[in-house]
DNA sequence: CACGTGACTTGACATGGATCAAGCACCGCA
DNA sequence: TGCGGTGCTTGATCCATGTCAAGTCACGTG
């Protein structure tokens, strides 16, 4: 469990740039916007790359706080676990994806984190980063701009789970996966959900079952073709009005 | 609408840190930590105050990001409006709090601010911010925290929207608001509602009813006494374990 | 001081989603 | 290829909270 002490982590910025922009979403990813100068001015830097199988824990509630994780491949959830034994899934990461934010706090982690499918991450140590936005405003610049998109997920987060119905609710998830897959690449309107509808019930503030009973509802709407983890939206405008109450 | 040049903008650490420990909690507000020596070496920085009426809007959804600020006095609610007229309530904000923190993202904020009592605000530019974060890395890593336990409590949020029932959530609620007064060296067990039940429900996920009777039954039960918008909490143990359900 | 308006409370009723229960489908593994 | 377990679906019922409605209270204004 001893990490090694943090001058002894190598880094190499180009290489995380490359490996960034090869997720396709170049603007989801730390570096982003650095010019070619600021990343020939800092050299030694990180490059520790974490492999997780499906169903490892990339991190656990309580944990101290080791390093930042930008998603590389694969899928992952955050959730903080529940009292009385269930846990509350707080987030679904894709590939530039950062994790682990919420520990700047107070140095440990508040949340578990698991992948969903194999994954790979970089591991970005907070000390180095903040060590690297003294020299290069642009990244600090980014950086702040990702904390602050985050505090804006949570609330419209909050917004879904005070004002809207299951199938609203249903209908939100549902596009909003569908941009996330376009932002990458991948078709907006055919994927494979990673996670279990239990997963999704605890997202999204419901049960297995009415998770279960919605989606059949929007499938005898014609808003989707639904095969256990196969998602096809063949009514895309339907599918928007069913979430007209979120913000978007 | 014409704003100054940033650099024309006056601004005295060394007073701000002053209005900041005079709120009473040095910890929450964003010179803290920082050491003599870094106040001295920068001098001419901010010194914006902003005096707000009750009911007076410090910022709408949609502006440009002109500047943050940290609530010096008074009482403040943030809340994003909703397609049908309404609004989400996202916060409510003491002295020592930050406001703005959601238009780092592209520069606009997305949510409306207003005093709900007379209120005195500091103006913080967010390139002054980071200008001074690169010179005082104490601050830049103060600044990363406070963005962090908003995104925790955020979380803490959406907990309680996915999990909680009426009596629970008006219990957290409660329970939240005296700690903050606590924290302030206020009483925690009595002091005034400065916010409607509209306010209240929207920021629960609950209807105005559905506050107003929870709120009753708790008086039954002899946990508070509450008349309109004052509460004096006479059973701490018993709120706390009507709260139970929640983290905390 | 009286009035009017907005805030709050309480009651009756309707309903969306939780809960309980049963059975099916899929997948990893022997 | 068959077995077991987990994940998913569907149905029946119940309950918490939303909705509608009526009435009271508090407060600012003329």
């Amino acid at each position: 469990m001893a990490t090694p002490p943090l001058h002894a982590v190598p880094f190499d910025l180009k290489r995380l740039r490359g490996a960034c922009s090869s997720c396709g979403v170049r603007e989801l990813c730390l570096p982003a916007g650095l010019d070619l100068r600021s990343i020939n001015t800092v050299d030694r830097l990180i490059d520790q790359r974490r492999v997780l199988a499906r169903g490892e824990v990339l991190f656990r509630n309580g944990a101290a706080l080791q390093s930042l994780y930008a998603v590389h491949t694969g899928f992952m959830k955050t959730s903080v676990p529940h009292p009385d034994g269930g846990e509350q899934v707080t987030g679904f990461h894709m590939p530039g994806d950062l994790l682990g934010l919420d520990a700047l706090g107070d140095g440990r982690h508040l949340c578990d984190a698991v992948a969903l499918e194999g994954s790979e991450v970089c591991e970005i140590p907070p000390q180095i980063l903040e060590r690297l936005s003294h020299t290069i405003p642009s990244l600090q610049h980014h950086f702040h701009r990702i904390l602050s998109r985050e505090i804006v997920r949570d609330h419209h987060m909050m917004l879904l789970l005070a004002n809207l119905r299951a199938e609203e609710r249903l209908a939100v998830f549902l596009l909003k996966l569908s941009r996330r897959y376009a932002a990458r690449g991948y078709s907006p309107t055919e994927f494979v959900l990673c996670m279990t509808r239990a997963d999704i019930g605890s997202y999204l503030g419901l049960t297995v079952e009415t998770v279960s009973r919605a989606l059949s509802q929007m499938r005898a709407g014609r808003l989707i073709e639904v095969s256990t983890r196969h998602i096809r939206i063949i009514g895309m405008e339907r599918l928007k009005s069913a979430a007209a109450r979120a913000a978007e």
